[in-house]
DNA sequence: ATCAGCATGTAAGGCGTTACATGATTCA
DNA sequence: TGAATCATGTAACGCCTTACATGCTGAT
């Protein structure tokens, strides 16, 4: 595994559950994971191929019932070692970019109402996505009985926790731009 | 400016308010500001130079007063222009990786316990990353009369708003993970 | 003397995105 | 027929980190 590529535990983990395609690693990463991970094909693939070379992963039988070619890919037993000796490394870096805050920070340049739009853009963002993860939330809540799933709900309750930290965070924001001067 | 290379406009935002070295920058960001933000030496010293051959900075006289060369940089009309503009375009990107998320995620390969030793791992460093967080909320209540001071205020109290809602989701993670089996 | 902090800068290399190239199937 | 979706892959390019190179000052 390349030393600092995340991607390829993304891809690891994801087959750990089972065998996927180059292009269903990519749709489940833009699912539930994309509130704390992204991936591009541009990533994806040329992941898969080194992870192959070096025994992470292997092809399965292209099923060539239906037209195009399709790779099927499957986790091995050093592949599942690599991504549990991840697991229980105890560094963990969690790398936070917000160019909203940072036009926060930065905002006293300008008329107040431009960081009051700033907010609200932001808010309408997270509303938006607050109610994709009440969504993911209670389907999960409703097969919670698998062991993944359980995992699976660890992350989206995180999701909201802290998307209602940041709304609460907009109102007190506004009030604050709005009270003070 | 370049096109997607945010640390230029983090550069514009600091020298808005007081000139400054690169040096000095980077003693900055590795301030408040690395709570939603990073920068390397690497990535300060190339982007001031290209900043500077396009006008948005210009260096002032160097006080060689004290030993080694020193260059203080100033931003410029143009500089601020751009930073003004950037602070209203309406895109803003928040691109959060959470490398503890991805391990909740994949961690039903191994053992709960693993699990749960990671999200204490996590905590204890929100636990940290709190008390400065209030340390510099309490010292910015101090002076919250300057305008840029409110600015960096919002900044603190989202960081501490989100790092909350972090420890709160710590122990309801560790209860999911421990009754429902 | 030597180490930490101040100070600037470059080089190598990794990672990742975007756009492009290709092509099949399915459905309207 | 044309668009959307499935499907794989590459190429160009940009951004950033790490490590290195250099050298002064001040404190221990």
């Amino acid at each position: 595994m390349a030393k600092d590529r995340k991607i390829d535990v993304v891809i690891l983990g994801l087959l750990a559950h089972k065998d996927l395609t180059g292009y269903d690693i990519k749709k489940q990463i833009d699912g539930a994971i994309s509130f704390f991970w992204k991936g591009s094909f541009g990533s994806i693939y040329p992941a898969l191929s080194d992870m192959e070379k070096q025994g992470l992963v292997k092809r399965k039988k292209a099923d060539s019932t239906s037209g195009r070619e399709k790779i099927v890919y499957q986790i091995t037993k050093k592949g599942k070692d690599t991504l549990k000796t991840w697991l229980k490394d105890e560094k963990a870096t969690n790398d936070l970019k917000y160019e909203t805050l940072l036009k926060m920070y930065f905002g006293g340049i300008e008329d107040r109402s431009v960081t009051v739009h700033n907010i609200e853009i932001f808010e309408n963002q997270v509303r938006g996505d607050l109610k994709v993860l009440k969504f993911y939330k209670e389907n999960l809540e409703k097969i919670l009985d698998q062991e993944d799933h359980i995992h699976y709900y660890l992350t989206v309750t995180f999701g909201i926790e802290t998307y209602e930290a940041y709304l609460r965070w907009c109102n007190k924001a506004k009030k604050i731009l709005m009270d003070k001067r």
